[in-house]
DNA sequence: ACCTGAACACCGTTCAAGT
DNA sequence: ACCTGAACACCGTTCAAGT
């Protein structure tokens, strides 16, 4: 009577988000169940779907939830360090919340079915490209941002799945690595000669 | 009588990878059942298990060979049109093969269990090391061709998740696109100069 | 050896019903 | 409005049995 929660729930829809996000981040996508949810939610498998029409809403809203955070420490590190620093945020995201930046970016998720998923991910992308087109300015320099862009995801995904070999860090700490890594690269159409 | 099939199939596990490749690219690896791929095998449900000990290792299994494929195209632009034909070939492999190139990059797989699966991808790797090894000697220029795999890595998965806006082409051909935008980036290290 | 059918414990989703 | 329990058609996997 007093320690059952009450019939109506009230707060449903973040314990859920919650919920499922432990669950992601612990057990990964495979074992992201509605059902599984729900039952740490505390409420039938059922009760979900009056906050998510299917499972993939309940994961779009997750992704969605992570571009929102990646975009945030992006921002935030452009703020203190600069375009390196960007960079460099971008990879730690990866690395810190591997099942949420898998999730984002697996392609699991029909993107063209949710809106707010695809509106938060390309706000991302053109905090990314603002953040360039000082240095990277016309045509050549659109090309070069998709391809900083490029390198900074595709060192992520590769780290992730732990296919840079570790004999690649040389004795360096990761963060080090992956700071020489994005240094090693030049762009060719940059207006000052700038690194990454 | 004549029209069955014999009670010993013979051939099944070929059978069953080629009806799992084309579940695999027709409806994505979410629709990628074992009991499905024995349907279309012709088989019980159960038969897959004399030749795989689970759905992971059937998935593995074409996961390598997407690997070996892979690593042959690779191996076949090179020796026509050298390292910048290698790049473009890694990305065509991407876009053509989208539901396979996920499976081996998607972490949906436990890498450490399957040993052939680890071994298939780290030989397309070293290729690719070989390749660019002339050009990016010493230290720095490891990191430089780690940079460049995640350079082609990540243009392939952006443009598979459609991240990359159609007004990025500004009228060209896709193909021409990836061109100019592997073309956009230096190598500090390099020893002539020369472009990705 | 290789294949089958029944069984178990899971899914996502739908539906009729309760408060 | 919000939640529940039963039901349906699926899974992966295991087991006892057939040839």
């Amino acid at each position: 009577m007093s320690t059952s929660g009450p019939y109506h729930h009230g707060d449903l829809r973040p314990a859920l988000l919650r919920a499922a996000g432990q669950l992601l981040e612990k057990q990964g996508l495979a074992a992201l169940s509605l059902r599984e949810t729900a039952r740490r939610a505390g409420v039938s498998h059922n009760a979900p779907y009056r906050h998510f029409p299917d499972r993939g809403s309940l994961l779009a809203a997750l992704a969605t939830a992570g571009f929102a955070a990646l975009g945030t420490a992006m921002q935030e590190a452009a703020a203190h360090g600069g375009l390196r620093a960007m960079g460099e945020a971008y990879v730690r995201f990866a690395l810190e919340r591997p099942q949420r930046f898998r999730l984002m970016f697996g392609g699991a998720l029909p993107i063209a079915k949710h809106a707010a998923l695809r509106e938060s991910a390309t706000r991302v992308f053109e905090g990314l490209a603002q953040a360039l087109a000082p240095q990277l300015a016309g045509p050549a320099g659109r090309d070069a941002s998709i391809a900083a862009w490029a390198l900074v995801h595709g060192l992520s995904q590769l780290l992730l799945d732990e296919r840079i070999a570790s004999s690649a860090l040389r004795g360096r700490e990761r963060d080090e690595m992956v700071r020489a890594v994005l240094g090693s690269i030049r762009f060719a159409a940059a207006k000052p000669q700038t690194p990454a």
